[in-house]
DNA sequence: GACGATATTCTTACGGCGTAAGAGACGTCA
DNA sequence: TGACGTCTCTTACGCCGTAAGAATATCGTC
C-alpha cells in the first residue's frame, strides 16, 4: 500500500468537494476515504471523528467571510451581508451546519470584534452593536436556508409542482404573486436588499451621533 | 403478540415526544418501536418510511402557527413572528428540520393567502405582501435557529465556556457585552423585538394609503 | 363454535454507517 | 541491516432504514 500524501487539509479539501456534488447525507468516512484512494479508517489518522470533518467545513465557509469594517457602517454591514448570503450560496449543503452552530473559531470573534469595536466609534453601545451584528447575520442565515437550503437526508420537495398547481380562485394573491415572480432568483434577492435595508434602517443607535 | 391499537397520530406523537427528550439524532424506527411497545417494522403499517415521520413532525409544528389577519397589519405580522417563535421554541429540535422546508402543506398555503390578501387590502402588491411575509418569516427562522437551534448529530458546543475564557484585552468590546447581557434570554427577546419592528417599520408599502 | 378474510405484528436478512482494536507495510536514520 | 516512528489496512461490533414474507390476532359470517 503505497503512501496517498494525505493531510487534514486535503481531507478536507476532499470533504468539500464530495459534499458540494452530492450533499450532506452522502458524505460518509467511507465514501470520503474512497475519493481520496484509501481506506475508510486511514482517515482517522487526519481527523479524530467525522464530526471534527463536518466542523471543519463549517470553518472553512465561516474564515472566507471577512469585511473590514471602515467607512459608513451601513455600507460595511450590508457587505458583511452579502459576504455571507454569498459564501452560502456557493455551498448551500453547508448551510445546515452553518445555520445551527454559533461562531466561536477564534477568527470569526476576531471579526465580531473588529465589527463591534467599530460600531462602537458610531455611537453603539457594545450590547447594541453585537445584537446589530447578530440581527443581520441571523437574518441573512435565515433568508439563505430558506432561499437554499435542503434538509439533508429528504429528497428535495417539488415547489414548482406544488405552485403550479395552485386553484386561482382558492389562492388568488399566491397565483397573483407567483406571476409577478415569487420564488424566482430576482425575487430572492430583492426581497434580501429590502428587508436588509429596514434592519439597517431601523436598528441605528438609539443615541446618535 | 396482542394488539397495540397504533394509528399514525400515535406514532407521530410518540416522534415528537422523543425528539424533544433525545433530539432528532436519536428518532430511529427501532427506538420509536420501543416507546410504543413493537417491533421497529410494525410502524411501516402506519407510516411509508422515516421521512414521512419527520415531515408529519414538521407539519404538526407548522400547523399550529396560525394568526388571524385582522387589525393593523403591523400588529397581527408581529403575533405571526411570535407565533413561529414560541412553537420553534417549543420543540428546538425541530427547528433545523423546519428551517430547511418550505410551507407547501394545504393548511400552511390557505393560511399564507389569507395574510397576503389582507395585506393587499391594506395597500401593497401581491407580491410586494409575500415578500413581507417571507421576510418576517425567514428572519424568525434564522434568529431563533441561533437562539436554540442544535445540528442533530453534533454535541453541545461550549459556549459558555469558550465565552468566559475571552481575553478582556483581545476581545475588549465582546467582553463587555457579554457583562451587559449578551446571548441571555432577555437579549435574546430584545433583539428579536428590535429586528421585528425594524422590519416592519421599513417594509411598508411603497405606495402608503 | 368454526372458518375464512383481513388487519396487524413479527422474524429474518441485507447493505450501509461510525469507529475501536490491532496487525502490517512503508520510509528514514543509525 | 535493523529498529523505530509514520502511515495504512483488516476485521469486527453494534447501530441504522427497510424489503420480503411468515405468523398471529380480530372480525364477519355461517
Amino acid at each position: 500500500m503505497p503512501r496517498a500524501g494525505l493531510s487534514r487539509e486535503k481531507v478536507l479539501a476532499a470533504a468539500l468537494a464530495l459534499v458540494d456534488r452530492e450533499g450532506i447525507a452522502a458524505l460518509s468516512m467511507r465514501k470520503l476515504g474512497a475519493e481520496l484512494g484509501v481506506e475508510a479508517m486511514t482517515l482517522y489518522y487526519y481527523v479524530p471523528n467525522k464530526d471534527a470533518v463536518l466542523d471543519g467545513l463549517i470553518d472553512m465557509a465561516v474564515s472566507r467571510i471577512t469585511v473590514e469594517p471602515v467607512g459608513p457602517w451601513r455600507e460595511w454591514l450590508r457587505a458583511f451581508a452579502v459576504a455571507i448570503r454569498r459564501e452560502l450560496l456557493a455551498h448551500p449543503a453547508l448551510l445546515p451546519l452553518v445555520a445551527t452552530r454559533p461562531v466561536l473559531a477564534p477568527g470569526g470573534l476576531a471579526a465580531v470584534e473588529r465589527m463591534a469595536a467599530a460600531l462602537r466609534a458610531e455611537g453603539f453601545g457594545a450590547l447594541e452593536g453585537l445584537q446589530l451584528i447578530n440581527a443581520v447575520a441571523t437574518f441573512v442565515v435565515g433568508h439563505t436556508l430558506a432561499e437554499a437550503g435542503r434538509t439533508p437526508g429528504h429528497d428535495e420537495p417539488d415547489v414548482a409542482g406544488v405552485m403550479g398547481g395552485l386553484d386561482p380562485g382558492e389562492h388568488p394573491v399566491l397565483v397573483e404573486a407567483l406571476r409577478a415572480g415569487l420564488g424566482t432568483p430576482e425575487d430572492h434577492q430583492e426581497r434580501f436588499d429590502r428587508a436588509l435595508d429596514a434592519l439597517l434602517q431601523g436598528l441605528a443607535p438609539r443615541t446618535p451621533l
